[in-house]
DNA sequence: CTGAAAGCGCTTACAG
DNA sequence: CTGAAAGCGCTTACAG
């Protein structure tokens, strides 16, 4: 037989309203009450149903995900998976829950964030991604919903997100690879129209500068998030250009492509050639040599972007739009 | 301003329950009425608020998920995105939506489960590890609640299961081993308490003596799921017995840590020792050599375990109380 | 073919 | 400190 708020209060022998109220421990209800109706739901084993809840308080305590198609494929990335379980393990303090959804490919999201955002399953959304120009983020912009990117936007004021400092991130690599004695420091990275790549860049050239080594153009390739590409890449930069002694990526599939071009070629890593990566995959600590990677802390951006949604649901003050993550450069045997 | 069925209905000049009726598209209301009452929720923008409707009709929707703890630290396996992968893209064609929440422990598993059962907010549950003793199993089978599990469970019997046949895909590799040359074929494996291992075990087993050769106790070692336990595991092995051409392994992190050992004590892969894995991880085509492994597909696995629970609560009529998804042996260089 | 009414299981403003 | 009533936004059995 099922046990509802109804049944417990004809036991308690109240109103349903007054055992809503023991519910959330309203200060307004006697002791002995209190005491009078949690013993019968306990005697019962009484939960709420938190579907009729969600109706009645008009919100779901619900955030949701969309598994975006660029997200899916990339599964040598333990981002996405150490990502949720960050929002998972914040949320479910505050008795939240968290609803996911599968995009098929990019136009889909747009149909799963309006499904989500109509039909009041969830009080807020995390998008894994932000684009240049984003449907997604105009879309919830548009509707008034609560959301957080992943990622730093281009119109920073206007929306909440969660990042890396990538540009820290990628300074600290090159800095550490100059102050070991390296000379020449090429730069492999994904397309430059990617704010990630463009942010890594800049730490890659800042670190130069401040160091007074020139920034050539001939060391900086675009290459996509593939080993074939990162092969290839290293392939055009060590035929044309002489001296390179080490060659910093944005991501380990390039570094590990590029690995391969550098063996390939008849070179000695790290002794002819340093080689570092990008993102601390699963990869990393298995290639030969090891590999030499930054790792961009993917539970905590799930803790925090979970914590800055669920704030801003709640009308909480919030102190800052956006939360920058913490990397760490993780020194292994790729570079000297 | 917000926009219900009352309003859709009023601007219709119909009753709700007619708005209702149209947007199952009843056969009972006519085409004029269906038109008249699409339009206005065209132009309105209507979408039906999906927890008034989990209400009325004591049906979430949804599904729901516990991460376990042992799943998320082995992130190395991209089993659990791909099986999240898979489920989701299942139940979007039957307007079904995936919970998600993780367990901080064993323990927390069964605060994780009770709530999604008594909370309302799931239909339905998937377990993604059975156990020997599976409290879990017990109190859903004690609540009457729909699920199903991963693996193949002890009593068989009474829940639903999803699995790969593990006897047949390492009878499979030890058998591809036997008919490519090799001799002595040592077997290292997960704990013999787990039934993953056991079947696996069996098909090596049953491989051998299919093909005459002797099962000797002294090639069969048990290791935990780690590098270093295969590493040790080897060492072991190779230390004592003599003539061994071949390992397999009921892991590709047990495998690496194997082929680590094998390497550091002389041999050569695969010209001395060959080596398999299990799982088809992300690390075994990036290893070198490259390792051979059975990829058991997760993304299948789970499509079939949203489908079979799926049925079940729809009350459709269930072939069987179990799925069968096929495996496939990858081979790469580890392997002659 | 359509509508009025009751109900799903909660919450909360209001009254006492 | 507590209760009766209305409401959250749907659905569906019943009546016509």
């Amino acid at each position: 037989m099922k046990v509802t708020i109804r049944e417990v209060a004809r036991q308690a022998n109240v109103a349903p309203s007054t055992v809503s109220r023991v519910l959330k421990n309203s200060p307004s209800i006697s002791q002995a009450t209190k005491d009078k109706v949690n013993e019968i739901i306990k005697k019962l084993g009484y939960h709420p149903n938190e579907i009729a809840r969600s109706l009645a308080n008009k919100s779901s305590q619900t955030l949701g995900i969309v598994m975006t198609a660029s997200a899916e494929d990339s599964f040598l990335n333990p981002f996405f998976t150490q990502f949720i379980l960050g929002v998972t393990r914040y949320i479910e303090n505050f008795d939240y829950s968290l609803l996911l959804s599968s995009a098929k490919n990019e136009e889909d999201e747009l149909n799963q964030i309006s499904r989500a955002v109509n039909s009041k399953r969830v009080d807020g959304i995390i998008l894994l991604t932000v684009r240049e120009q984003d449907e997604n983020v105009k879309y919830l912009l548009k509707s008034q919903f609560p959301f957080v990117v992943v990622g730093r936007p281009n119109n920073e004021g206007d929306i909440m997100w969660v990042d890396n400092d990538n540009t820290k991130a990628m300074k600290d690599v090159t800095e550490t690879l100059i102050s070991s004695g390296h000379k020449r420091i090429a730069f492999i990275g994904g397309s430059q129209k990617l704010q990630v790549t463009k942010s890594r860049l800049l730490g890659y050239k800042e670190a130069l500068q401040r160091h007074e080594y020139p920034v050539e153009k001939d060391l900086i390739i675009e290459a996509d998030f593939t080993e074939e590409e990162g092969y290839r890449a290293t392939v055009e930069l060590l035929k044309k250009q002489r001296d390179i002694d080490a060659i910093v990526t944005t991501d380990d599939l390039i570094a590990y492509g590029s690995m391969g071009a550098i063996k390939d070629l008849g070179y000695q890593i790290p002794q002819d050639i340093s080689v570092t990566g990008f993102n601390n995959t699963l990869l990393a600590p298995y290639l030969s040599p090891s590999l030499t990677s930054v790792e961009i802390n993917a539970t905590e951006l799930g803790c925090q972007a979970a914590k800055i949604l669920l704030k801003h649901i709640c009308d909480e003050e919030l102190e800052s739009n956006h939360h920058i993550v913490d990397t760490k450069l993780i020194l292994r045997s790729s570079t000297k």
